[in-house]
DNA sequence: CCTACCACCTGTAAGC
DNA sequence: TGCTTACAGGTGGTAG
């Protein structure tokens, strides 16, 4: 599913493409697509009418696109989204959820969702907490660790304030955006620490050594994801690149640890899944679940 | 204010 | 074979 690295693929293609020209038409096909926005789905179709795209940026899993006069359309892509560039003239796929054609007439740009968690919506831009400025619906989304404007001071500080379990702790997107169920699992691998860990009891050393793990697991999936796609094509489909990518727990259940050899468990973790080794991820004595 | 939990979806796969 | 159930999971809203 899509994290921080899938999606930053996803705007970099998105970059290439669709910044520089100006929208001619945008179509809803499924109304669940256009989700909080106050202009609801008829508003939202005029709004875009001939609007320019100036840039495509992205905080944490959200990404967007500035137009003209402070406003933005803004995409979560949800467990299932796409965002897909291609020949206007291709057939529609039963789960295209909205379409954007071009003033220049040339490709178009298809929000696919198969689940439909994923949404869009038009906002104004206003600066958060940490200045940047960033669509209002996610003023509250924390900078994720790959922006400049992430703070590991002020992260330390918040996350040893907080009274729950590191896992938790890294999927709170008001804390740290861009980390998602795998990203966390195999994150917590690396610096060794269970899921269930209570942030109150990290040691300085540790959410260091959480951090790096978080940036380096970002970084390198980002690296591994972020190659090829064709010139037509924007690359949103997470899935393909999971295959690819060398994941040391998650959905490893049952196989030995890289690292210790013992075999990896899966526990039930808010109605899904974590995976750690119990080797070298020992559960804390006062775990928190 | 903070933390925990569920609804929202649909396609796939496993179980009976 | 065909039906039922579990599972995948990010986020906002809400209950406590």
């Amino acid at each position: 599913m899509p994290e921080l690295p899938e999606v930053e693929t996803v705007r970099d293609g998105l970059a290439r493409h669709v910044v520089g020209r100006t929208v001619e038409t945008a179509r809803i096909l499924n109304p669940r697509a256009v989700r909080r926005d106050v202009k609801g789905g008829p508003g939202f179709e005029a709004a875009l009418a001939g609007r320019p795209v100036k840039t495509a940026e992205r905080r944490g899993k959200y990404l967007w696109f500035v137009l003209d006069d402070d406003e933005a359309l803004l995409a979560h892509l949800g467990m299932s989204g796409q965002l897909l560039v291609g020949d206007a003239e291709r057939p529609l796929s039963s789960h295209v959820r909205a379409r954007f054609t071009f003033a220049d007439g040339g490709p178009d740009l298809r929000f696919t969702d198969q689940r439909t968690f994923g949404h869009l919506m038009t906002a104004s831009l206003t600066v958060a907490p940490d200045g940047r400025e960033v669509p209002g619906p996610i003023a509250h989304i924390a900078p994720d660790p790959l922006e400049e404007a992430f703070n590991p001071d002020l992260f330390s500080g918040r996350l040893r304030r907080k009274r729950t379990g590191i896992k938790r702790a890294l999927l709170d997107q008001s804390l740290i955006s861009g980390i998602g169920n795998i990203y966390a699992d195999e994150a917590l691998w690396r610096a060794g620490l269970h899921w269930a860990r209570p942030t109150e009891t990290l040691r300085p050393s540790e959410v260091i050594r959480v951090l790096e793990a978080v940036t380096g697991v970002l970084s390198e999936a980002l690296r591994a994801g972020g190659t090829s796609f064709d010139a037509l094509y924007v690359n949103v489909n997470g899935e393909s690149g999971y295959f690819e990518r060398s994941l040391n727990a998650y959905g490893r259940a049952g196989e030995p640890c890289g690292r210790c050899g013992s075999l990896i468990r899966r526990d039930a973790f808010m109605n899904r899944s974590s995976y750690c080794c119990p080797g070298c991820q020992p559960r804390p004595r006062n775990a928190h679940f």
